[in-house]
DNA sequence: GTTAGGG
DNA sequence: CCCTAAC
């Protein structure tokens, strides 16, 4: 028999990068690399669950497997891991997964993206909000000025919170496929309570990201985990499991993604090609657990890549669960013991790769094809006889929620500050890994070597009372709210956060939460007119997307009761982590432009703190170095043709006069000459105008 | 601290 | 706007 349990997770908003700042040159390039290390995607968590589940299968492997011997799985027994190698490249393609991956790849990208600004709002949480009940968008709370956002209400606790899990639990004893949506209604609505996470999709109603979680009952010696990743071809890397199988499949509802991505056109352009993105699926599991597991650790996998770093990088795939499963046979990889990873391109270990039997059944012909070399080792086959027999007990992760998070922040924050902010705080609940617990009628199962079938988890009957906890690993230190207490990694990873400003946010702790999803950060865009009050247009922005009150800086509000949580204080203490805002954008105005312009018609281009103080002494926001920069944009608006001009249009008439001017200086040399003042044979354009017009707006 | 330029 | 090298 096989219990499915459908467990819709929507953990899109898990990815989490947080981006150091570097510096610009080095920028680019560092900071992908960064962020990826930091970022926490779906896939982590669902590794980690997986991983946990392994592992307790793993243990368990004394018992054995009677229970499930008896029947016949062909479908799991099978299953094997797939894994992408680290190289990735050289991945076969999964037919049946086509269609997904690639959104996410794209979301991934905005992240890591250079680009901070447009892209580390979370977008993918999506129900957090909607769906739950207990979750209420508490937005705003001003509290001494400061905007005080509490992104979800819900406890602070990843312990105890319960969240609601969707899933069956049909007892098959076939393969068939999990169809979330299709089990979610015929089960009487069981509801799972993961403490901790719950992450809608707020995508849609499909799951876009499911996660299935599939071992046989009895826990024994066949183990084989099974990883579908759409499109991953099978890797070399090989994990050798016992025969348990467990089989994760992350199911991403392709359209539900895009629709919920909408990146910005930045965004799209940094974006790799997805379709390779989308086949490189690399390792799903967490590190964590996986290098638990015994065998695994022969698996140089991991280490290969740079560990994690790996799996952040190719998180990038979509795991869509597909119906195609079946169908399509997902080509699974079979990982054995000690078997290393495969680093090599396109090689696979021949070991390593194996085609299940079962594909026979299905595309066949793909599972071979992806077998690379359609090799199947011997000892695949073996191990697929025995899968066959074993029961498997499926669950399915529907949603998880994430704790409360409040965020506090100066009105001066900026919204990219603000995005950072919540991406650090997320970044440093989920940075640690989460634990994954099993609560079973009430009760945590802490016994990790007991199978499920002794456990009754088996049974479809007690499958009702099934719940999972996720809780972030606190590695650190001290949760407690001390900001001194840094996660390492994430202190460092920390994106641009807070500020310069005065008031230098800080995220204490916190404990992150679901973050709503944050619509495509249409913000920064931000041609948003800022010139005048610059608070409003941020604030609007982010509220209007993000239903989240103006909030500039954050601070992270220690929840209560965090013990588990890990801390994230972003603390003056850390140089490293301290972050440096990048100053909010102030377009130049009409009347900025026509003072500026008026400035260094009369000095000249190359006396810059002159040209500030005679025509932006009073705008404290505006260093001569902003006005030379300006004055550099203005020659180049002025030399492109009037399409091809963005922002707010510069009256052709001002750009004549930086023409003129530009050419005169630039002529003249005069930067350092004495100082044609206003009355200089400078005839270029006299257009008398008052300084002071301008500077009264600009000051604000 | 300013300038000049590249990013 | 940011960052730096070069005054």
């Amino acid at each position: 028999m096989v219990l499915k349990k459908t467990l819709e997770n929507g953990f899109n908003g898990l990815h989490v990068a947080t981006i150091p700042r570097a510096p610009r040159s080095a920028r680019r390039s560092s900071n992908k690399k960064k962020a990826e290390e930091s970022q926490i995607s779906a896939f982590e968590l669902l590794a980690s669950l997986a991983g946990k589940l392994l592992q307790e299968s793993e243990s368990s492997s004394s018992a054995s497997s009677n229970a499930s011997e008896g029947i016949n799985h062909p479908a799991f027994g099978k299953d094997v891991i797939k894994q992408e190698r680290p190289d990735g490249d050289k991945l076969l393609k999964e037919e049946c997964f086509e269609q997904g991956s690639s959104e996410e790849s794209a979301f991934v990208s905005e992240i890591t993206s250079p680009d901070i600004d447009h892209k580390f709002i979370p977008k993918e949480f999506p129900n957090a909000f909607l769906g739950h009940a207990s979750n209420k968008c508490d937005f705003l709370d001003k509290v001494d000025g400061d905007v005080k956002s509490t992104i979800a209400n819900t406890k602070p606790t990843f312990h105890n919170y319960p969240s609601k899990v969707e899933g069956s639990f049909p007892l098959e004893e076939s393969c068939d496929v999990n169809v979330g949506s299709g089990i979610k209604g015929q089960q009487k609505g069981e509801r799972l309570e993961t403490s901790g996470f719950t992450m809608a999709n707020k995508c849609g109603s499909d799951d876009p990201m499911a996660l299935q979680v599939e071992f046989p009952a009895r826990i024994n010696s066949d183990n084989d985990t099974k990883l579908p990743l759409h499109r991953e071809p099978v890797p070399n890397a090989s994990f050798s499991r016992h025969r348990n199988n467990i089989k994760l499949v992350g199911r991403d509802d392709d359209e539900n993604f895009s629709r919920c991505n909408k990146p910005s056109t930045k965004v799209k352009a940094n974006r790799p090609p997805a379709r390779i993105g989308d086949r490189r699926i690399r390792k799903l599991l967490t590190s964590k657990y996986w290098k638990a597991a015994p065998k695994l650790k022969d698996c140089e996998v991991f280490k290969s890549d740079g560990g994690m770093k790996t799996l952040y990088n190719k998180r990038k795939n979509c795991y869509k669960r597909d119906r195609c499963q079946h169908d399509t046979l997902f080509k699974r990889r079979k990982l054995f013991d000690r078997s290393s990873v495969v680093l090599s391109d396109g090689g696979f270990s021949s070991e390593s790769v194996s085609n299940s039997p079962e594909k026979s059944r299905n595309g066949d012909a793909n599972g071979m094809s992806r077998g690379a070399n359609g090799v199947s080792s011997p000892v695949l086959s073996r191990q697929a006889s025995f899968h066959s027999k074993d029961s498997h007990v499926k669950f399915s992760i529907k949603s998880f929620k994430v704790p409360e998070l409040y965020i506090e922040v100066p009105e001066t924050a900026t919204v990219g500050s603000l995005k950072r902010t919540v991406m650090e705080a997320v970044t440093a609940i989920l940075g640690g890994g989460l634990h994954v617990g099993i609560l079973f009628e009430g009760e945590k199962i802490r016994d990790d070597n007991i199978t499920l079938l002794q456990t009754g988890l088996s049974c479809k009957d007690n499958l009702d009372t099934l719940g999972f906890t996720l809780e972030p690993n606190t590695m650190q230190v001290s949760p407690a709210i001390c900001s001194n207490d840094q996660l390492p990694s994430l202190s460092y990873d920390t994106p641009e956060p807070l500020t310069r400003s005065p008031g230098t946010p800080v995220v204490d702790s916190g404990i992150s939460d679901a973050l709503p999803e944050l619509p495509p950060p249409v913000t920064n865009s931000g041609a948003h007119a800022e010139s005048n009050h610059e608070t409003d247009s941020s604030q609007t922005d982010l509220l209007t997307d993000n239903k989240m009150p103006d909030s500039r800086a954050l601070v992270v509000v220690p929840p209560v009761s965090l013990e588990a949580l890990a801390v994230v204080p972003l603390t003056p203490k850390n140089k490293k982590s301290e972050i440096v805002q990048r100053r909010t954008r102030r377009p130049f105005s009409v009347s900025e432009v026509e003072a500026l312009v008026q400035a260094v018609e009369e000095l000249g281009t190359g006396r810059w703190r002159d040209v500030k103080l005679r025509a932006f002494e009073d705008a404290d926001h505006r260093t001569y170095v902003d006005l030379k920069d300006k004055w550099k944009t203005l020659v180049h608006t002025a030399t492109i043709s009037p399409q091809q001009r963005r922002g707010e249009p510069v009256p052709q008439e001002l750009l004549d006069r930086v023409l003129a001017a530009h050419g005169y200086w630039s002529q003249h040399q005069a930067k350092q000459h004495g100082k044609p003042q206003a009355g200089t044979p400078l005839k270029i354009a006299e257009a008398p105008m008052e300084k002071h017009g301008v500077v009264g707006i600009c000051s604000s």
